[in-house]
DNA sequence: TAGATTGTTAATCGATTAACAATC
DNA sequence: TAGATTGTTAATCGATTAACAATC
């Protein structure tokens, strides 16, 4: 796709923030929107909807505005959203169950495939119509199931022996629920997501009082 | 607290990161530890560290570096961790279920002391120990068991209405998992973690293969 | 045409990195 | 003392904001 030169990795997550925004609009029969719309919706300023959508390209018209739908259609192409993805879960513990079963993957493309994990007690059986397999099984399984995409959901200790797996499967982008530093091959998209640490963010601002 | 300036909020998510460290040091007796080391450890460079630090203090000595308890409890009381903080989680979905039972967040010292739900086959339910209220008794229950945070796992067109509910109750912190810009009175705290945009991050950059 | 809104350039702001004096 | 490592300042890099010409 038409990636100019570096793009900030905040325009990456506002673009979806936006494109929810256009697919509402869109249901809604608002036909054209402006950056200032999009800005109102989102919580950000109309230059920087200008300026992220400038990155990729032209697809407003000036004086007007963005037509919603098309806009949503560039944007989702933009993500990799115009087709969908396979993903694979390793944990099987309240965090991994509960991302198998989350509803907002699905609507954006994502499908979990496959949960894998080493307890025996938790193997052969089914979360959401989801297989738990053992993790020995990792490679053999992501090649057979297609998978794309792996999340860890597994304690911190295990988490970078996890991701080695993953990344000897063939996998090409992780998400690390561990609180905790892992290393990947450079040509393996990784990012972190500790779920405390947002809390702890809080707790920073509010301690003084 | 001894906030000099405006400190980066990237800052805020790496003291996370050092404090996780410094613990695992301390306990396996390594009672010094330099820059580097945390560098290496978290993925950052010394000199990010090293600034990261100055914002606060002085904790270090030169020469020799830091010691690895005391640099830990100074960052957790900089966090606000140096004592435990009550969560009240709201949407008794798969996501709020999975943050109620989720080990993490008791490691760092908070606790979900209630959940809240409008579904009455929900309600009065527990979740590992943890009461499900109806939600027009949010207000009530948030004083009486002094919560100081609240978690919105609620789908997005009812976000901004819980939000509202949990600062009139008073709450002053709050992360939102609903994908949707909501917002807050400016005296309040607010995150928002979109679990599918951290994945679409990985397809932005996947997409293009 | 007049009003509206884009796309883009320049100015500003903020965060990271590099370098080094201070000092153990 | 010599080697190591901090704390801090200056330089660099990157992202956001403001302004405005282009144009519907």
């Amino acid at each position: 796709m038409f990636k100019k030169f570096k793009i900030p990795d905040a325009t990456i997550g506002r673009l979806s923030l936006y494109s929810r925004y256009l697919a509402e609009a869109d249901e809604k029969g608002i036909t054209t929107v402006s950056s200032q719309n999009i800005a109102r919706a989102t919580g950000v300023t109309p230059a920087q909807v200008r300026k992220d959508l400038a990155y990729f390209g032209e697809f407003g018209t000036r004086g007007v505005g963005y037509n919603s739908r098309e806009l949503y259609n560039y944007i989702m192409k933009i993500l990799g959203l115009d087709k969908r993805w396979s993903v694979a879960i390793i944990g099987a513990g309240n965090l991994g169950r509960a991302l198998t079963q989350y509803k907002g993957f699905q609507q954006r493309g994502f499908d979990v495939k496959c949960i894998f994990d080493n307890d025996p007690k938790k193997i052969g059986k089914k979360l959401a119509n989801v297989e738990i397999y053992p993790i020995d099984s990792l490679e053999e399984k992501v090649k057979e199931l297609d998978i794309n995409l792996g999340i860890i959901a597994v304690p911190a200790p295990s988490a970078q022996e996890v991701a080695d797996k993953l990344v000897g499967a063939g996998i090409k982008g992780i998400i690390n629920f561990a609180p905790i530093n892992i290393t990947v091959d450079g040509s393996v998209i990784l990012r972190r997501v500790d779920l405390a640490a947002q809390l702890e963010y809080l707790t920073y601002y509010l301690e003084e009082t």
